[in-house]
Parts: structure tokens; sequence; C-alpha cells
RNA sequence: GCCGCGGUGGCGGAAUUGGUAUACGCGCUAGUCUUAGGAACUAGUUCCUUAACGGGAUUGGGAGUUCGAGUCUCCCCCGCGGCACCA
């Protein structure tokens, strides 16, 4: 056999495998079924690089395995072509998108036809043509029979570059995600999917899939469910009222001042004479506004009194309505209650602007040995104070060590019956310490509920704990009483130690305290609210959203940090929204019959305008229509539909391809939907793949299709990096293409290298050396087919490794785990190069393994062996785990944690048995003589451990 | 700040339930062949120490549990990804 020439093996078979059609997936076949859909690529200009070779090769793998297992593989491949990219592409290279997109599309193919991949090439789709995009539209119409697709005025994020709306999705930090200029909010009449209808279901139905966990939390937190409630608000002297949305309505007694965001549709009614100026001011100033600076949190909090006042239903306290831009008018109620003690931005914005702060929750410690209350118990009240100390002249601080009940703590001390808190921490202070003179007295933090169970005095105490910081004027000090001071010793401590110092966890939260104040934002017990003091902050918001209810002045409420699916753009490469607009009739929709509506080849000029309105508005022939419903004269709407709507259901097409007369078929679809396997780049999971499972939801519900969940399993390959380990990009200069490598190594060297660099879900820098490693280790498989062929019984020790392998890179392969399943077939092809003569069952079993990985050089090793059909109908060969075993082992004496010494037995050979040979050995001896084993642990066929000493 | 993932030789990376850390590949060193080689092949290669046998150290750092920890627990440091005033 001549010498490996991948290029000429590979040009061979790709034009067998064209010729045969072998991997044009017959859908009506018996076979068990398996949808292995890749994310089909987006032509926009550039070549296909590294990232989609890497996943659609490592998919490719996949499915090769899985037709070997007997499954009948559907691999389609298509272009999503429409949108922004393909058209800003077209207008920098001033022709026309649709040429410019065709020629994008026909190279994007020849790259796919080199990769060794078994796409049907059969069942293409291209997102921008009529015979699609008519489904597009379809679509659209399924969801406006379903009130799923409405119009409504709303800001939206606008870009002022591609000047067209975006979606949430697409607003990436406050920039548009496909030319990174900053998002600008426009209040505009648009088009909207009601994806938040289904915010439940897609966050429950996750359970559903077999995705990575990430993708799993990235979707449920972009979902973003918060259960809370939402309470009406009276504003005083006046009719008015609007509501709040919280989820902590536990904290509703330490509520100080309320907050409406800037837009809120009440604040012009409300705003008082006085204020209005500066509200006007600021409501002006807030709306202009982008995103980002919005959002910017190094930006201080700032805020407007409106001069009004509104109503605390639970203590009927009358509180300042001030707005702030860091309230959103997008979630919730746009309002919200704001409690400076224990929420974060809402103490900030106090601190600020000097609005008070009222504790309502104090949180819990469980004191002195963590031991719980008791059952049965006499329970008991005893407000204590914990008292910092700080020396007069050094930064150091008095701690008590209470030796007899090992505990160490501040100043400690019971407050006495109409005591103030304060007192009782100037005259416990004086009485344990002696010192008198006080500089200063602060109180730190707010009060600390303190439980335990008082063992002594056979009771469970509840110690309402205040703390205060006290400065010493000097160091006078007077004789202590021994009664105060028998059970502890004070010391000064240093300031860095006065942490680690501490055991008691009620003072380590006050000593925190004094460092920097905040807000408490933790769940605790009830302070300073009435009748609901004493309860736990769960059974709280159990109890008050009930009060509330009760009342008819609240009620429990959901709310999303999703919002509903902007669709329409301003822009002219999309597909048309079937509407048209009828001066009698109104908003009518284009019947289903009288699709596609079609994208007008002809436009004078198909850039955006940035008026509001899109291309399409400036085509006369485009915009008049008649109106379906009566017949007169009627205008189209010139929005165009965002890309993601025709990628959210293009596998649902795939199957049905051909058919014009529906967007599925029915018994196809039945048969080949969900999809099976579906491999991707992660950044796809808050966008395309949260709109094809709502899509593939509302289409259910509609009883169009049979499942709910799109994509049962999928996995992401990770990101392949330039050779310098940064995020490959043509301004760095470090773009690989793959392309070029496949020129110079072949597709089988390169998809083996590539998948063997590291853990598929990890990719990593492209390093351009290391592929000669692949290429070794291709040539020498190769090599073993020249080698003398015999048809014989293999030996023990070639079955032995055989039989790992087969098990190995099965589960490997099966797991996406392909790097380590290639090094497996590395050491068997290592093994086997090292022997003479080769074993004829055993090349043929290694051609299967390897065709996965290298299929065309898998073809032409499995044609030279066997002189039968492709490879690819061949079955993936079983193992015996009765042959994998070996008969010895190498055992490992570990005396004291430290391996010593290494023993060849017999798999089966018993814990004595390998205990006496470990005594004989030398190495053993030297650690074990005149010693005593006072452990033996034995771990079958792996190792020995003594204990000795 | 919050959520998620990760940190192992010179490099990419292996390591079922805790059980011989560094498989496989690159690179490097020596050798073979060669007019030559940035080709191929053979052998060696975690680090320190030793002529060698051997000994010691080692999975970001520190503590802990265990006969035994890359793997489990706690604290800290660093990197990556996502979210980011979501009430």
């Amino acid at each position: 056999m001549e010498k490996y020439n991948p290029q000429k093996v590979e040009a061979k078979w790709q034009e067998v495998w064209e010729k045969t059609k072998i991997y044009q997936t017959d859908l009506a076949s018996d076979k068990p079924k398996f949808y292995n859909l890749i994310m089909f690529p987006y032509p926009s200009g550039d070549y296909l690089h590294m990232g989609h070779a890497y996943s659609d090769m490592g998919a490719d793998v996949y499915g090769r395995y899985k037709a070997l297992n007997g499954f009948n593989i559907f691999m389609p491949i298509g272009y999503d072509a429409f949108g922004l990219p393909a058209e800003n592409f077209a207008i920098s290279k001033g022709i026309h998108p649709k040429k410019s997109t065709a020629e994008n599309i026909s190279h994007a193919e020849k790259q796919l036809k080199t990769w060794g991949c078994q796409f049907d090439f059969s069942r293409e789709v291209t997102t921008s043509e009529p015979n699609y995009y008519k489904w597009t539209q379809w679509l659209f119409l399924q969801l406006y029979k379903q009130g799923l697709a409405y119009q409504k005025e709303s800001p939206v994020n606008w870009c002022p570059k591609c000047m067209t709306v975006l979606a949430n999705e697409q607003v990436i930090n406050g920039l548009c995600e496909r030319c990174d200029t900053e998002v600008v909010q426009k209040n505009m009449k648009q088009w909207f999917f009601k994806i938040t209808d289904y915010a439940d279901r897609l966050i429950k139905d996750l359970d559903k899939v077999d995705w990575p966990e990430s993708s799993v939390t990235k979707q449920r937190n972009w979902i973003g469910r918060s259960e809370g409630v939402e309470m009406d608000m009276q504003i005083a002297d006046s009719k008015e009222k609007f509501s709040v949305f919280t989820t902590r309505i536990d904290t509703v007694y330490g509520m100080t001042y309320v907050v409406l965001a800037p837009e809120h549709p009440l604040v012009d009614k409300i705003t008082t004479d006085k204020q209005k100026k500066e509200v006007e001011k600021y409501k002006i100033q807030a709306q202009k506004q982008t995103e980002i600076e919005r959002q910017s949190l190094e930006k201080d909090k700032t805020g407007v009194f409106t001069g009004s006042y509104a109503i605390n239903p639970f203590n009927g306290e009358k509180v300042p309505i001030w707005i702030a831009d860091y309230v959103l008018f997008g979630y919730g109620t746009g309002a919200v209650m704001a409690v400076p003690a224990h929420d974060e931005r809402d103490y900030e914005f106090a601190k600020k602007y000097n609005l008070p702060i009222v504790q309502s929750i104090a949180p819990v410690v469980w004191g002195l040995g963590n031991a719980k209350f008791r059952e049965g118990g006499k329970t008991i009240v005893r407000p204590q104070v914990a008292v910092i100390v700080k020396h007069w002249a050094k930064d150091e601080y008095i701690c008590l060590d209470w030796e007899k009940f090992g505990w160490k703590s501040f100043v400690i001390g019971g407050i006495d019956e109409g005591e103030k808190s304060e007192e009782t921490a100037v005259r416990e202070m004086r009485e344990e310490t002696g010192y008198q003179n006080v500089k200063s007295i602060r109180k730190i933090g707010g009060t600390i509920v303190n439980k335990y169970y008082a063992a002594h005095k056979g009771r469970n105490t509840i110690a309402p704990q205040d703390a205060y910081l006290i400065e010493l004027e000097d160091g006078e000090q007077a004789k202590t009483e021994k009664e105060h001071t028998k059970f502890h010793k004070f010391e000064w401590v240093p300031k860095k130690n006065v942490q680690k110092y501490l055991t008691l966890e009620n003072h380590i939260v006050a000593w925190e305290e004094t460092e920097e104040e905040h807000a408490f934002t933790g769940y605790g017990e009830l302070v300073n609210s009435k009748e609901f003091d004493g309860l736990t902050s769960e059974e709280a918001k159990k109890k008050m959203a009930e009060w509330l209810e009760k009342k008819k002045s609240g009620k429990t409420q959901v709310n999303y940090r999703l919002h509903d699916w902007s669709i329409g753009r301003q822009r002219y490469w999309g597909a048309p929204i079937p509407i048209v607009y009828c001066p009698k009739c109104g908003v009518v929709s284009v019947p289903e019959k009288d699709l596609p509506v079609e994208l007008p080849e002809k436009i004078k000029d198909f850039r955006p305008k940035g008026t509001g309105k899109g291309p399409l508005a400036s085509v006369k022939e485009f915009v008049e229509a008649t109106c379906p419903k009566c017949g007169g004269k009627a205008e189209r709407e010139t929005d165009t539909m965002d890309t993601f709507v025709c990628s959210s259901f293009y596998y649902m097409r795939y199957p049905s391809v051909g058919n014009d007369k529906e967007m599925m078929e029915p018994n196809v679809t039945k048969k080949w939907l969900p999809v099976d396997m579906y491999v991707g780049g992660a950044e796809h999971v808050t966008m395309h793949l949260l709109y094809a499972r709502f899509i593939a939801k509302s289409l259910h519900d509609a009883r169009l299709i049979n499942f709910d969940e799109p994509f049962l399993k999928m996995r992401h390959q990770g990101m392949i990096l330039g050779p310098d380990g940064k995020k490959m990009s043509k301004s760095k200069g470090n773009v690989v293409i793959p392309d070029a490598v496949i020129r110079e190594h072949g597709a089988d060297t390169f998809r083996t290298y590539i998948l063997f660099m590291g853990r598929f879900e990890d990719g990593g820098p492209w390093d351009p050396k290391g592929i000669v490693g692949i290429k070794r280790f291709l040539e020498k498989a190769w090599g073993l087919y020249d080698k003398e062929i015999v048809d014989n019984e293999p030996s023990v020790e070639e079955t032995r490794i055989l039989n790992k392998t087969i098990k190995k890179v099965g589960e490997d392969i099966d797991a996406l785990r392909f790097n380590t399943a290639i090094s497996q077939l590395m050491v068997f092809v290592n093994f086997l190069s090292s022997q003479k003569t080769q074993n004829k069952k055993t090349l043929e079993i290694l051609s299967i393994m390897l065709a996965p990985f290298a299929p065309h050089m898998a073809e032409e090793l499995w044609e030279k062996l066997s002189g039968k059909d492709s490879i690819s109908l061949e079955v993936w060969p079983k193992y015996d785990k009765n042959l994998i075993k070996d008969e010895t082992v190498t055992v490992a004496v570990q005396i004291n944690g430290k391996v010593r010494e290494q023993l060849i037995i017999n798999i089966e050979a018993e814990e004595n048995d390998v205990l006496e040979l470990a005594k004989a050995s030398e190495k053993v001896k030297k650690y074990v003589e005149g010693k005593e084993i006072k452990k033996v642990i034995y771990v079958k066929g792996k190792l020995l451990s003594l204990v000795v000493s």
C-alpha cells in the first residue's frame, strides 16, 4: 500500500459518498431514528470558522458512533440567512443582500463538504428563501391566532447604528449585540411575542431535558422568577393609589419612604407645586440617559422628593414618595417600598438623602454552644447589651475570657427593668472593667436576637442584644467588685486580633458592624412590627400576605425578569410580518393561503433610515394592499421579523423540506421530532434556545405538534481560541481558518486533532505544533495495514487491550469525551505497532473504531482489508468484560500513607496472601522491622495499606 | 456584588465510588538513519537531591476529616463565563 496521502484519500471518498448518497437519510426507514442536530451556520460573509468546524465535527463523531450502533442518523444542514449581520455585510460591500447571501452560502457549502461530516445536503433550508420564510410567516399567524403575537406601545431598545429595535436578549451590557453601539430607549408601537405567558413552564420544563447544568441555570436566571406580594398604597390626602411589588413584605414596618420610577404615570399627578420644577428636571435627565449610564453601578444613587406621602397600610404611617432611577419602570409595578434597614440600595439612598432607617428584622443567633431550645423548658426573655470598649490611646479593645464556660466575648450584661440599654452599657462597662470615663458612645447596628438554652438554669432564653461601642477618655480605673468579675478576666486585644479572638457568634456579628455599617438583608425575626413581632421572616411573609388579602389591599404575585419578545425590525433583510392595516377593519392578518408575503427584491435603497419605519415603507407596490376582509384599500406592515423567529423552528422544518403544503408533515414530524441531540454554542442559551423552547410550547398548545421540549439532549462545544490563548479576531490577527488546516493536513487529521486538544466542552487554544502528533498516529495506524496480516487467534494480551479499547472508546464517545477516546486509540495502535504481524479481525475492529474520527481513512483501510462496502454500514464492535480483566495486577504497598513497594500478584489473591508477600519484601521490612503493625487495609487488586508505629 | 465553572509537569491535558497523581500528545534530551533536515524511528523526560541504589517534595495557598485526599469539609487567593440597581 502506498504512503498515507490524506488529500487523495479524502477526495476519493467524498466523491463516493456524494455519488452513493450514503448520508441522505431515508426518513421512512424502520431503524430507530436519531435526530442529530447542529446549530445551522450564519453565513455573514466570513468563512465558516474554527467554532463551526469544532462543533460540527464533534457532533459528527457522536452521530457516526450512533449510526454504527444501529441508529438511522439524520444530520441536516441549512443556513440562517436573514438578519442584521448579513444585511450589514451587503451594505458594506454595496451589493444586494440576496446576492451576497447566495455567494456566502455557496462558499459555506463548499467548506462543509470537505469536513467529512454525514450532512444530509438534500434537505437544506435557507431562511431567506420564500419557500422557507413562508413558514416563518405561517408561524407568526399561528401565534397571532393564539393571542401570542400582539402590538403595544412601550419603551423598547433602539440601536442608533443598526437603526432598529432590538429584543432584550440582543442587548449585551447596554450595547447592541451586533455592532456594540450603545442602545437607547425609545417609545414605539411594536410587535411582541408573549413569551412571558410561558415563563413558568419554561422554568419548570427544564427538569425534562438533559442539558448542561450551567445552561439550565442560565435560563432560569434569565427568566428570573420571583415570588412576592403586590401591596396597594394610598396617597395621603388624595384618592390616588398605586401598588408596590416586594419580595420582602416581612420588612414592611421598616418602610421609611417609597420610590416610583421616573416614568411612573402617577408622578405628574402627585407632584406638589413646590417640587414640580425639580421633578421635571430629574425626569428629563433620566430620560436622556442611555441604558449604560443608567445601569452604571459606580454612579451615585439620585432621586427627588415629589412632595406627597403614601400610607403604610400596616401601621397607617405616612412616608414620603420619591422618584429615583434606581427603580425600573419595566419591572414589577415600577414602584417600591423602601426599607433602608434591610435593603442595600434603599440603605445607600437613605444615607445620601438623610431618610430615616428603622429596623424591623433582627438577625437570630443561636448562642452558647449552639444549644437549641429544649421542649418543655421555660422560656424567658432577657434583653442584654454587648459593649465594645476601645482603649483611650491605642487601637485595642477589651475582651473577656470566660474560662469556666469557654466563651470569649466583649463586656456583656443584662438590661435591668426600666433601664435604657445605653445606660446598661455604661454601667456594665464600669462594673466589669473599672474604667470610668466615657469619651463617646455609639450604638452598633440593630438588635440581634440571641437564643440559647441555659443549662445551669434549665430554661430557654431569648436575649435581644443591643451593641455599643464605647471609647474611653482615659485610663482612670476604680476597683471592681468581685461578684461582677469572678467568672472572667479581661484583656486588651489589638484590633486585628479581635475577630479571631471572639467565640460568641452574636458578638462577632456586632464586631463586623463596627467596621462597616450596612443593611441587614438576611432573614430573621420581626421587631418593631406590632402584632407580628417575634415571627420569623418566613412566617411573617405568609401572615402578612394573608392580612393584605383579607384587607383587599394586596395579593401574592409572581414577577419575571423576562420581558415579552420584541420581534419587529425596521430593516429590509427579513421576513415581512404578514399583517395589513385596513382603515375599515383595522389590523388584519394575511390569510395562510396568500403566503408568502414576498420581500420585494427591487428596492431603491435597502439601507435603514432611522425614521422608525423600515425601508419597505418606501416601496409603494409593497405597501399598497387589499384588505383580505373587506377587499378595500389597505397598507402592509413594513417591519420585518427578528431573525431569531426564523431560527426558532428550522429544526421542525428539516424533515418536511420539499413539502409546500404543510410546514410539518404530520407522520414524519411525529416520527422524527423532538431532536435527540443538539450540539452548539453556549452563547445561544438565552436567545435562540429560549425562543425555540417557547415556540415549541406554543405550537404544542395549538395542537400542531405533540412535543413541548424541542431538544431533549444538548451539549455545548467549548471555544477554540487563537494560538495566543485569546479569542480569535481579525483585529488581533490570530484567526486560524479551518480550510487552511484541512488543505495542509487533511480533514481526518484536523478532526482528530481538534477533538484531541482537550475536553470538547472546554475548547482551548489552537496550537498548530501539536497536530504532528495526530499525523504520526494516523500514519502509524495506516502502517499497520502494511504489515503481514494473518487470520489467527490473537494473543491473550492483544485480546485484553482490544476489549479494553472497545469499551473505553465507545463509552467515551458516548459521553463526548473525544480526547480520551483518541488517547486510548493511540495506546492501542502503539501496542499493535510493536507487533510483527497483525491480526485481521483486530484490524477490522480498529478501522471501525477509527471511522468516527477519520472517516475517509477508515473507508480506505476498510476497502483494502475487507473489500466490502462502506464502513459506515458496519456495526460497532462488542467487548467481552471477562476478557478485560488482567490475571496479574500490581498492588501498591503503603506504609503510613506512603507507597514503599509494588507487588505483582494474582488478581484473586486475598488479603492474607498479599500481606505475607509484603512482609517478605526487603523494602517493606525496612519500614516494618521492630515495629507493630496496627492496622491493615487491603483494597482488592489495588493496594495494601499498613499502619505501623 | 450575585450565580456558575475552573486552577494538575516547560505546554495541551488524563485520573469510576477517596485507593500507585502526571495516561495520551506536544516540546525537550540522547541515539539511529540521512548529503541535509524544522522528516522518520528508538530510548529517556514532574521537580529537587544522588555516581548509582535510594531519599525528599508535589495537583493555586492554608487548615481539617481519613490508614489514605487532585477528589470530601472550611477559609483565602487567582482566572474564565453569565447576570447586574429585578425591589
